[in-house]
DNA sequence: AGCCCACGGGG
DNA sequence: GTGTACGTGGGCT
């Protein structure tokens, strides 16, 4: 028996035999060097609930099917204790295949948590955190014959035991590419990839290129193969734990596959050696590198910045507040042609995009990091994820805690019954240019009216009498005081560890532990202060139009009041809208003040 | 007012 | 892969 510690980077499942295998990737911690870890699980098996109309029948129905175990189990579903029968099967590719099947017999009520991707259910099931430390023990499966470059093999034996640790020091590799078409934007089919930047956080900054410059960090290759082949092999020696870049979802990785695929490159990027895969992931696609994290910083910049556009200029000024080198599209294909300044001018502009994206990353990464050790789902899907869908994903874990059935996904007849909420309070703005602007801000306001009010699903009713329960103004929906909802409850241990954290940020003096420690109560307030909106979206499991409407109200009503108030301490409101308002104080300061 | 469609980023 | 989907703004009818 083995004992192997490693910063949990990444996880999937294969197949092996027959039956899911869940491969744990990492970074092997407290031994030298920079190698990687695969860790297999062969142990862990897909199941899903049933709800039965006749528990006795449903049993003998279901032996029919191909289901390896049936198992009678109580579950609280929206507040109801209810006897389910757990459906241990043979695959997670049974669920989709008999789930149908299942919910047709006529013992069968529901199916519930059919729609739980294998991995995450591992993740939930297991306790594990990607992008903290895990202990495993079990055997190698490689150790006699490999290359210190290769990934360890790994069985585990037993269950991976969570470690208490810091945010883990990464190794982050980012990069740009650049390709050039006369007319417009290059053409995968016709224009080649000019020049490939690499930059990493320990200080790699180079540029490969099939043309010379007197630069030193231009290095050449003889073609555009040689090129692409370059860049796998620095991919495979730097081994980084996060690949990180800038549109490059949607631009960089496809690109450079077409041109792979044209000129017969393999692009095995992959910690096991597999080539790199693209998924389809709503709208968007994504570039999947197995057992390295590839985070396009574009999608994550759009929800932690609040701009006009997002162009890489852009998101380096904002966060920078300064200008990035930067060469119009169209010149690209001149200052490739004609050479001399114009061309150094180009390969200096190229290792300029990937090193703004390094320090970006720098920047940002550490709130999606912490994110992804709050919700605990893989950092690759975090960083693609609308906060509401975090926000989702914390509270499915919550209810594997809390022994809660988790509510379905709504099926796209369901979304289409279900109505958008009454938005906040608005207040038309008094038009005029205003000095001695004060913002009373209310984006806190949320989560506490969900406290306070016990607004939940579980625990909203229509019969109840004034002493026991709490009516929202206007629409007049009632919620019982006791006991404590679920989603209440969730945010009320959010709120608590943030006040734990934000102590312990002040008993710190280490400013690197301060900063770690701050990003981490950003992120307890990030998804604290979306929790609301889980009820108002409308694709959400634990929508609740009632539960929405009630929450506004009540807000509408302590702005309106908050208002007043202000206006007799002498403001004057100028605008509001859902999240605060906008006052003028008629006194003569002008400093900023919050107001939560 | 309601519907459909394109766009975002990238060179 | 226990996949599959966003929000918005403009033009047109």
């Amino acid at each position: 028996m083995e004992r192997k510690k490693f910063v949990l980077l990444d996880i999937d499942y294969i197949t092996e035999n027959n039956a899911a295998v869940v491969r744990l990737f990492g970074k092997l911690v407290g031994e030298n060097g920079n190698r990687s870890i695969i860790a297999k699980d062969k142990s862990f098996k897909p199941y899903i609930y049933v709800l039965p109309h006749d528990i006795e029948t449903c049993i003998t129905e279901l032996e029919d099917l191909n289901i390896q175990k049936v198992e009678k189990v109580k579950k609280q579903d929206v507040g109801v204790l209810k006897e389910f029968l757990k459906l241990t099967l043979k695959h997670p590719q049974d669920v989709p295949k008999l789930r149908e099947k299942i919910w047709s017999l006529d013992s069968v009520d529901a199916v519930r948590e059919h729609d739980i991707p294998f991995y995450r259910r591992y993740l939930i099931d297991k306790g594990l955190f990607p992008m903290s430390e895990i202990q495993v023990e079990g055997k190698s499966l490689n150790s006699n014959f490999t290359s210190e470059e290769d990934p360890y093999i790994f069985e585990i034996i037993g269950d991976p035991q969570p470690l208490e640790s810091g945010l883990p020091e990464l190794k982050v590799l980012s990069f740009d590419i650049e390709a050039c078409n006369p007319k417009g934007m290059p053409q995968e089919k016709e224009d080649p990839i000019i020049m490939i930047s690499v930059s990493s956080n320990q200080g790699l900054r180079k540029v490969y290129s099939t043309k010379t410059s007197s630069f030193d960090f231009v290095e050449v290759l003889n073609d555009e193969k040689e090129l692409l082949e370059k860049f796998v092999e620095v991919v495979k020696s730097e081994n980084p734990d996060l690949i990180t870049g800038y549109n490059t979802d949607v631009f960089d990785f496809p690109y450079i596959r077409d041109r792979a695929a044209l000129l017969g490159v393999t692009l095995d990027l992959g910690v096991d050696g597999s080539e790199i895969k693209f998924m389809r992931r709503g709208f968007a696609n994504s570039a999947v590198i197995k057992g390295r994290v590839h985070v396009d910083l574009y999608p994550s910049m759009r929800r932690f910045l609040q701009l006009d556009r997002y162009t890489l200029e852009r998101v380096y000024m904002e966060i920078f507040d300064k200008e990035k080198k930067d060469i119009d599209g169209e010149e690209i294909n001149a200052c490739w042609e004609n050479g001399g300044e114009r061309l150094e001018e180009l390969f200096e502009y190229s290792l300029d995009d990937a090193v703004a994206v390094t320090k970006i990353g720098s920047e940002m990464l550490p709130l999606s990091m912490a994110l992804t050790r709050l919700v605990g789902q893989p950092l690759f899907d975090i960083a693609r994820m609308a906060t509401g869908q975090q926000v989702e994903w914390y509270l499915i874990r919550k209810a594997f805690e809390y022994g809660d059935i988790v509510p379905n996904k709504p099926s796209n007849s369901q979304i289409a019954n279900r109505r958008k909420i009454e938005g906040g309070y608005v207040k038309d703005p008094v038009k005029g240019l205003h000095k001695n602007i004060v913002y009373f801000d209310f984006r806190s306001l949320y989560p506490s009216i969900i406290i306070s009010k016990n607004v939940s699903p579980d625990t909203r009713v229509d019969d109840c009498d004034e002493e026991n329960c709490y009516i929202a103004p206007e629409v007049g929906y009632k919620f019982l005081k006791e006991p404590v909802g679920f989603v209440p409850s969730v945010i009320g241990d959010v709120l608590q560890e943030r006040v734990r954290v934000k102590t312990r940020m002040k008993e710190t003096s280490d400013p690197h532990e301060k900063h770690v420690l701050d990003v981490q109560q950003e992120a307890l307030k990030r998804v604290a202060n979306t929790m609301y909106g889980v009820y108002g979206f409308i694709r959400f499991r634990w929508y609740c139009l009632e539960c929405a409407d009630s929450i506004t109200a009540w807000g509408r009503e302590f702005i309106k009041n908050t208002m007043k108030e202000s206006e007799e301490l002498g403001f004057k409101p100028i605008y509001a809208d859902t999240d605060g308002f906008y006052a003028t104080y008629l006194g003569s300061s002008d400093e900023d003040r919050e107001y939560s």
